[in-house]
DNA sequence: AAAGGTCCCAACCGCTCGATT
DNA sequence: AAATCGAGCGGTTGGGACCTT
């Protein structure tokens, strides 16, 4: 189906806009909100498009947009995000009031994604450009990003199910004194109830129908479903089944070739996890040491080792701060 | 001081999605 | 069910600002 263009460009202004332009814009929104975007321009008395109006007032002209270059704490939160979602811009621009998903955009490519480079990480993966295990480096971003959500998502479910039924100890105590996996895992809750989740569910279900079309093409990357030890289903995404892979979520090793291909996954917002096959038993979640299951979170690697020692920020709970160090290693921007 | 190169960011483009007709 | 619309998202780029030689 054809899709007309979002306005009839002839006789519209392009390139950078005016004051006065600007002017009028805000005006405009101030006095009547934008309503239609469509319609924005001609009762603006604008020769713009609506596209463009809405543009220049999302990224440039909206009252609470914070000005100025970004503050180690923005930086360390882009990157923990960027970690988790990818390049979903928008997803990551709502937990930074005020800066916009193209502002954060462009200091990701012009600055983020250098030093990540600089140090030798792959700025999609966040991992060492040469090293990982097999799925790491044969998995899609995506594809990875999805067994990360949903592994670490029904680990935090997990725990909150045992505890509504076993007031333990900790639970009767402050939220202050509550233990540093609690607090991530309700972090995770949180992230994944929030917008962040709801868009990676999705694109989860993007992908999901993607993959679902790949395997029934003669043609397509293989994509296989592995199960690991604790009964999770991972989606890795390979020329060649691997003959083994390891697991994010319990470290232990899962044979190719045994899983029954899945859904990809990750939209685990409901009953997506029936479809996903994940299942994980709460009492073997528990068997998951603290560290591997903050680790699995993120796809962190071992933090004792080097690789990601910079990627401990708020969500370890960590009082490390490796920006200092960073921002030594690189000139400033 | 001037020329050439690089960096940075505002804006555009094309695509997708959900809602509506 | 198909076509269309409005809005939003992510990738890309043009050109001004800044830096280096």
């Amino acid at each position: 189906m054809g899709r007309a263009p979002c306005c009839d460009k002839q006789g519209l202004k392009k390139g950078p806009w005016t004051p006065e332009e600007d002017e009028i814009l805000v005006e405009y929104i101030k006095t009547n909100g934008h309503g239609s975007w469509r319609s924005l321009p001609k009762l603006a008395g604008l020769l713009r498009c609506g596209k463009s109006c809405r543009l220049r007032w999302t990224n440039y002209l909206r009252p609470d947009i914070k000005r100025g270059p970004f503050t180690l704490e923005e930086e360390k939160t882009i990157i923990q995000l960027h970690g988790m979602l990818g390049n979903r811009w928008a997803a990551i621009a709502s937990q930074l009031p005020g800066r916009t998903d193209n502002e954060i955009k462009n200091f990701w490519n012009t600055h983020l994604k250098k030093r990540l480079v600089c140090m030798g990480l792959d700025p999609q993966t966040h991992c060492k450009s040469s090293t990982g295990s097999i799925a790491k480096s044969s998995a899609s971003p995506s594809t990875r990003h999805m067994a990360q959500w949903e592994s670490a998502r029904l680990e935090a479910e997990a725990r909150l199910s045992k505890e509504s039924f076993v007031p333990s100890s900790s639970s009767l105590l402050s939220s202050s004194s509550s233990s540093p996996k609690n607090q991530d895992s309700d972090y995770f809750l949180r992230i994944w109830n929030s917008n962040i989740g709801e868009s990676f569910r999705r694109s989860s279900k993007r992908e999901e129908a993607m993959v679902v079309a790949s395997q029934s093409s003669p043609i397509s990357q293989t994509s296989t479903s592995i199960k690991c030890g604790s009964g999770v289903t991972i989606e890795v995404a390979v020329a060649d089944p691997p003959e083994e892979v390891e697991c994010k979520s319990c470290s232990r090793s899962a044979g190719g070739g045994d899983g029954v291909v899945v859904g990809g996954g990750g939209g685990g917002s409901s009953e997506a996890s029936s479809s996903n096959e994940v299942e994980v038993a709460a009492d073997e979640m528990e068997d998951l040491s603290e560290e591997t299951s903050l680790r699995l979170l993120l796809d962190f690697p071992d933090p004792g080792s080097d690789e990601m020692g910079f990627f401990q920020g708020q969500m370890m709970m960590s009082n490390i701060s490796l920006f200092p160090t960073l921002l030594n290693e690189t000139s400033s921007y």
